[in-house]
DNA sequence: GATTGATCATGT
DNA sequence: ACATGATCAATC
């Protein structure tokens, strides 16, 4: 029996509070889905569950998870001591936008206008069934996160237009970083440089490092 | 131990 | 094909 859509941000919030101290098994029983032993073939299972535990409607679709509320879910997988132990992707590149595009009008900015942050616990050794979630959080950039998320971007947009896409490594970017996004390393992709040549490019998407978000934690939490 | 590049599954 | 959901694992 799927899970209706909650009807407004409060709800949302209410609703996965109550998942706060529930184990991955206990939520997944909830639903009656059977939990992996592991996340090794199932990397998105989590993200998944909370999907479905909380109602979220856009399923693979290229919408907020609640189109009608704005927001958007993201599942963050901490330590023990709540430090984010992954990075969080947050959206592919197509390469010609960024040559063009502002960044008030960039999907990274977009994406993370409003956003449901899920903590749960990664630690790798601890048995995926018995890892808990935590407190959610709903949060938008603040003055100073927008200021180093849109200094990042841009800086990032700038080494793509001049010097390729296949140019970047995962080191540029302070807290906003390109890394690849693909099935495996020789995935191609059609798209157009910046002096509006064809070229075909391993696909990629932005991503927060974990210092990011765990500034987002430490902020909220007061840790 | 932290980080970058590689990879896995599923839905439209 | 490409979007969604991310974590794995080799390397620094």
């Amino acid at each position: 029996m799927p899970v209706s859509s909650p009807a407004n941000e409060e709800e949302l919030l209410a609703r996965a509070a109550v998942l706060a101290g529930e184990s991955i098994a206990e939520v997944a029983q909830g639903l009656g889905l059977p939990v992996p032993a592991d996340l090794s073939k199932h990397k998105g299972w989590v993200g998944m569950l909370i999907e479905r535990a909380l109602g979220a409607s856009a399923g693979s679709r290229p919408e907020p998870d609640f189109e009608h509320l704005g927001v958007e879910l993201k599942t963050l997988p901490v330590d023990r001591a709540g430090k984010p132990c992954e990075s969080t992707f947050v959206c592919t590149i197509s390469l010609g936008e960024l040559c063009e595009m502002e960044w008030e009008d960039s999907r990274v900015r977009r994406k993370l206008s409003r956003v449901l942050w899920v903590p749960v616990q990664g630690e790798r050794e601890r048995e995926l069934r018995l890892r808990r979630f935590g407190t959610p959080l709903i949060w938008s950039p603040d003055a100073d996160e927008l200021s180093a998320l849109r200094f990042d971007w841009e800086e990032l947009a700038g080494l793509v237009t001049r010097f390729g896409v296949d140019a970047i490594t995962g080191h540029a970017g302070r807290f906003l970083q390109i890394r690849p996004k693909a099935r495996d390393a020789s995935v191609r992709r059609h798209g157009f440089a910046a002096d509006g040549a064809s070229i075909d490019a391993l696909p990629r998407g932005f991503y927060l490092r974990p210092s990011f978000t765990f500034e987002i934690l430490r902020r909220h939490f007061a840790l």
